[in-house]
DNA sequence: ATTGCTGCAAACTCTTTGCAAGTTC
DNA sequence: GAACTTGCAAAGAGTTTGCAGCAAT
């Protein structure tokens, strides 16, 4: 219970009205990884909940909008979520739609403070974003 | 006309055969930045050149499992294509679709040996995409 | 001659939009 | 009760596919 507290506080911060969709989409947000508005879709079913395909997309835009959740583009087309992380990188797998998440401090801080000591030309950045892509080599 | 053969050389090259078609896509490769293939369309048109958008497709599509182009995926859902780059990174605006080449092989050469003497766990790294998420600050 | 490519149109997938009814604050 | 959100269905955008005719090797 105290988990439905957190998401609904969140989604009050954001300025956005709480409803159960809303909430449910938080939750599936936190427990699947990287679905895309049709996995929502199918997870509402799967728990036997309601709703709509275009209120999912509604939602994950205004989430989107407020930072709340972020979009991650895939090769395959389909766009995936995911709560806005903690610096991390994504794995990409060459072979399938197979994305990973991968975490390296060490590596993000050592791009920032290159950008930071270098700069770049007419621009200021805001977000680092990388992805490696290759095959994953367990399983 | 030496530049035509040069196309026509990387089509055959790639084992696929040569159209005019072909040619005329990689030539628009080469001359507009970063091209969806509705734009590369529209500049058949402008060229009073014809060719179907199924045929923009197949062809973007040969080439990228050839490795001559690669896809980049936009937030606006749009595919764009460009000709596979030596190592270059991407800048993507917050708040229009503009995306601009950033160059900076220190950077690279970081993020590689940093990943190469690390390594990542279950993961080989076949290549490595940045994308920089800001604003531009001239014009 | 064989294989591969083009053009066209239809089909598909993913996403967005308009609006009436229902909810939240 | 004002403002916002939902569900639904229809529309839209982008992309893929099937196939007959044509072109490249």
């Amino acid at each position: 219970m105290n988990e439905l507290n957190t998401y609904r506080e969140k989604i009050v911060n954001a300025g956005l009205k709480v409803t159960n969709q809303r909430v449910l989409i938080l939750s599936i947000l936190e427990h699947i990884s990287h679905p895309s508005a049709d996995d929502i879709l199918q997870e509402f079913r799967n728990r036997n909940r309601n709703v709509s395909i275009g209120t999912v997309y509604n939602t994950l835009e205004a989430f989107v909008e407020k930072r709340l959740i972020r979009k991650l583009e895939t090769e395959g087309g389909v766009v995936r979520y995911e709560l806005t992380p903690d610096s991390h990188f994504h794995l990409y797998s060459r072979e399938d739609e197979r994305v990973e998440d991968y975490f390296d401090d060490e590596l993000l801080a050592l791009i920032r403070d290159h950008i930071e000591s270098k700069g770049i030309k007419d621009f200021t950045v805001d977000e680092i974003r990388l992805q490696f892509i290759g095959s994953f080599t367990d399983k």
